[in-house]
DNA sequence: ATACCCATCCCCTTTTTCGATGATTTTTAT
DNA sequence: ATAAAAATCATCGAAAAAGGGGATGGGTAT
């Protein structure tokens, strides 16, 4: 069987030193290298493409979740891992639908990684147990949110009035009132404030 | 020369690995263990005390921040280094006043960290230029906010209205109109949402 | 003593949100 | 294919917040 290339975009050193110290002795692992931004890790990507890219979220120049989006779009046959500090709803939301294959969190085990890498190598999705419950913890709130819902929380959050919002999304001011009458009801909220801040104790925003 | 024993506390495998990885080759260091939390981390130190412990501020159990306090309300002689993801004021001031001797950050390379655990060990502090950068500019991530400034603020959050909370503190409706103006100017924000938002990220509600 | 910050109060106008309903079209799921 | 869910648009009036002024005492630190 053929070694899997693997790539690592993180600019946290430490990390790096730690997964490639992990990944190493592993025989069916090859070490591609390793980038500590986006522009560096395109650079890279014109020469070589691996076959997993681990992807942090946090990236210096660019978000890894817009990354994740730009390298799937040029090079779709390359797996990507998302890798975070964070167990967080939105992140593992956006990674995964920006064309990311799964999503690790940091303080997983060797066991976990190499499963990780394994099943996204053989084109499928890797969610641990933890990541996956977090995905459905929106549900456990009992808080469900359609994907327009999502999106005019998000541009609410941001302190974007109706009127703005609705120019953003080319929608009517009254839909947008909609929405987030919607909202409100939903978090059981009276208004914005205390929506903002359930939502941002949910990790939603 | 005596060798530096090093303790690591920090949930993030891949870090412990990266660090491990990282120190095992040099000379004057020696790796005393590590834990994932704080409970096992005291545990620990009731055996051994190690010369320098690496600290994380986000730990599962504790904050890393209580942590250090305790740890040196007990054995004094054991310098710690905080060592966390985030260049954020507030972090590294209270790591600081916790009696923590320096604070790296996980991006840092191998020769700044091996600087960092001597320094500390020879009972001097150390901060890296960026952290150091960002302790001399308070108002970049701290917002100074007037204890009734953020008294008022916890109840915006919570969803009260003005007049709500002029009854509730037995004050004028101008004089919570006045304060919420100046919340609004100090958070950069021009409505409720965007200031409760980064309230919430700044962990102030 | 004299600035300075804080907390308090007041007035005004414009903009936005909230609350209550009703209805149509488009998507999604079974 | 059909039913359910989501997204869309609308009107109305009341309430609240945003944005702009200005003003008064009470500490407190130099």
């Amino acid at each position: 069987m053929k070694k899997v290339s693997v790539f690592i975009v993180d600019d946290h050193y430490m990390v790096v030193e730690g997964i490639r110290s992990l990944l190493q002795n592993e025989k069916d692992i090859e070490w591609s290298g390793h980038a500590t931004n986006g522009s560096s890790c395109r650079a890279f990507l014109k020469q070589h493409q691996p076959d997993v890219i681990l992807m942090d979220i946090n990236l210096p120049d660019i978000s890894g979740i817009d990354l994740c989006k730009e390298i799937k779009e040029k090079y779709p046959r390359v797996m990507i891992l998302g890798l975070s500090t964070f167990n967080q709803f939105s992140y593992i939301e956006k990674m995964m639908n920006n064309g990311a294959s799964g999503y690790v969190i940091k303080n997983a085990g060797k066991e976990e990684l190499l499963e990780a890498i394994i099943t996204v190598n053989n084109g499928k999705n890797y969610l641990s147990d933890e990541v996956s419950q977090t995905l459905r913890k929106p549900e456990a709130s009992g808080i469900l949110l359609t994907r327009r819902e999502k999106e005019i929380l998000l541009l609410i959050a941001e302190g974007k009035t109706n009127i703005e919002i609705s120019r953003q999304l080319f929608i009517s001011v009254n839909t947008v009132d909609t929405h987030r009458k919607n909202l409100l009801l939903k978090f059981e909220s009276k208004n914005i404030a205390s929506l903002v801040r359930k939502a941002a104790q949910l990790e939603l925003i």
